[in-house]
DNA sequence: TCGAATTTGTGCGTATGTATC
DNA sequence: GGATACATACGCACAAATTCG
């Protein structure tokens, strides 16, 4: 008996840090205490700190630079908002839409090329593996921090013809998917999304400048034409999870 | 200048580990170096591998057994999946229903009780702080494991005089919120949710039975009432990032 | 059944490089 | 440029758990 599971020092202390941050005792780019600070409050060695600032580092909690402090990181919270209505045709992307209703100066850099379907995205789009695809890699930027990075894909047969084959170049540059599909005549009413929360990859997390294990939104989003079901366009979406909120449905129109 | 920004040996070293277990180099269960064997293979001392561990730990991708070594964590991710079309009536839960389509045994623990409205409740059910409300906590278990925790909070002056004011109780347990607010005359319609991706709380994740950082999914759904547009429901939603999918949208029907 | 070897978990002291003043 | 404070990394030691002969 006696399993008291007694909970490690080193998560004592990290415990005790975290909600100082929580509790808005610590702000954010506040200092927090130095190793020896923390060894003399808590009377542990240096090691016990070092191990739970490790851990909330981890988290992305804080920020350690050598030879300075450990310091609160700017969570920068869920100012912004990821709504999924039908936005209004001809204002841009429904990102840079988003953004510039925040107040936020948004931007985003992309590049498109032709490649063929690999298995993953033939079945998403329902075509032979080896057909032409436009494949094309985002990533939105809000007040010069990337916040956002999508990839995506349409079958050549569809736009192929067209002006808008090229999703970002062109008189119909950066105008969303929705109306770049209606230039062509396809409908594409709303997406089916998949959300899951995972931890970002390494690649990511470099490219969104977060912590090597930060949360994200994973969204796999596919568009169908409405007139015969078929899917025209598909994307992985991956979002900062301390920056967005997803939100799904309306509330009813009286 | 000589901003190199060199990446940590922890970092590398985890890097280099999750890259064999995402190539499939190391299946599912298989055993991962031991401390010592990673000191000897990258030439740093344990501590370098014992932290890259618990960063793995904590992305829940490894699994530790004292004494015993490392395992890489069998994935057996999207064995789960949550959707979000209308559910049939009269089926029991939307969470029961579905997972007994996966053929997974479910069930769910609970516990209601009469409660005044905080501030944060309140302002999301649009009623005055300090109104009755009643407050339910959910426990999903798929196969005796939790999945998913639940907050539900409802006005009682919605089900206040009804057989159903006990969301869990007497001939109306278990059937969702949907069925039981028709009930009672209520059209509930389709919910608003807001979907994020952070971090477990040290609480969810013992609640959960996942790692102290492990990803999650938080979802508040807000159901309201079609005629009027009051709101007549709002809950707190957490999933477990590794085993649930949110879908929402579905494909044109032709 | 028991004991030895291996392995992880945890904490200590210390050397080193860096940032700050 | 020098002194101080700081984070990082390392080697080491002990405890607890597991495995295996």
């Amino acid at each position: 008996m006696t399993d008291t599971e007694a909970t490690p020092p080193y998560l004592q202390v990290a415990d005790a840090l975290r909600t100082r941050i929580a509790t808005g005792a610590l702000e954010a780019g506040a200092r927090l205490p130095s190793l020896t600070e923390l060894s003399d409050e808590f009377g542990y060695s240096g090691t016990v700190g070092q191990r739970a600032y490790a851990l909330l580092v981890d988290e992305g909690l804080v920020i350690s630079r050598p030879g300075a402090g450990h310091y609160v990181r700017s969570q920068a919270a869920p100012t912004v908002m990821f709504r999924r209505q039908r936005v209004r045709a001809g204002q841009g992307s429904p990102v840079a839409q988003l953004l510039a209703e925040q107040g936020v100066v948004g931007s985003w850099q992309h590049e498109s090329g032709t490649d063929r379907a690999s298995e993953a995205v033939a079945a998403r789009l329902e075509i032979p593996v080896g057909d032409g695809v436009m494949h094309t890699r985002y990533t939105y930027l809000a007040n010069g921090e990337p916040v956002q990075i999508a990839e995506s894909w349409e079958p050549l047969d569809i736009t192929g013809g067209s002006l808008i084959v090229l999703p970002e170049a062109g008189p119909y540059a950066g105008i969303g998917v929705a109306d770049r599909m209606a230039v062509v005549g396809v409908d594409v009413g709303v997406p089916v999304e998949q959300v899951r929360a995972r931890t970002a990859t390494r690649a990511e997390a470099q490219q969104l400048g977060c912590a090597p294990a930060a949360p994200v939104m994973a969204i796999m989003r596919t568009y169908y034409d409405q007139a015969n079901g078929r899917p025209v366009e598909t994307a992985d979406i991956v979002l900062l999870g301390s920056r967005w909120v997803s939100e799904y449905g309306h509330r009813p129109q009286l």
